[in-house]
DNA sequence: CTGGTATTACGAAATGTTTCGTAGCAAATA
DNA sequence: TATTTGCTACGAAACATTTCGTAATACCAG
């Protein structure tokens, strides 16, 4: 029935998308070896939380042999753009630019990417005109 | 006790902070009717909201007369600060620059925007020379 | 002073998130 | 085949967040 999921994933189910968006679909062992990598978590644990990302929508799986395979039912970008629409708007009153120069002054930048970032102003600045 | 608060603001503590940032120190009477031009929402929930925030160490509090002003313990930036860095943490991989390079890509911006974002990245690559 | 109004304090329900223990079952292995 | 291993299903506890009802209290208008 759910075939769109509008809700936005928590933390810990983030965590988890990122894993399987990096390495592709994965098994709850798969994604649970991962998550040990930084923290301690059993296996349960996350068995329960892909399998409420399943009634949520946000997974869908297949049964391979007698393991379940879990895939993203979103793309990564369109995740992302909605979290961060939702981001700017309740931390940042809306204001995306405010958000843009707040990461740029606050974070380690090598030159190579402030150059790929100087590409895409003056591309944006062009296709405007 | 309670001098530094490193607890993350909730959705709705944010909403709070949002007003008493922009206003100035507010009696809860005050944010209530603000919030509620948005939403619907009772008195007492944004009371037991700011008391919880109290104990959190957000906000603390003068009782003027009868009524208790409340006051932002952290300032606006450094909580921003803050939200970003964790939202850049869970939602783009640490990657700042990916998140500027989305949210550039995805919101609109105006000319002048842009060329004071060119002003700030010309800053920032002669300070690193 | 008295009744009505605005305010704070408190407790608790409703909801959402995270965690894990236990059970049941299937597959591999000894 | 008998045992062990690994997987899924399910329920529930622990915790956090959000909401509001009720009560106590201070203030104000008449």
């Amino acid at each position: 029935m759910n075939k769109i999921p509008s809700l936005k994933p928590t933390d810990s189910e983030l965590e988890i998308l990122q894993i399987i968006w990096l390495h592709g679909p994965a098994s709850v062992r798969f994604v649970n070896d991962e998550l040990n990598r930084n923290k301690l978590v059993g296996y349960t644990t996350t068995l329960k939380l892909m399998q409420i990302m399943i009634e949520k929508g946000l997974l869908k799986r297949a049964e391979k042999g007698r393991k379940h395979i879990y895939t993203a039912v979103l793309k990564e970008k369109e995740t992302k753009n909605l979290l961060l629409d939702k981001f700017v708007k309740t931390a940042f009153g809306g204001s995306a630019m405010d958000l843009v120069m707040q990461a740029l002054g606050n974070h380690q930048t090598t030159p190579d990417e402030l150059e790929e970032l100087k590409a895409l102003i003056e591309k944006m600045e062009s296709d405007k005109k």
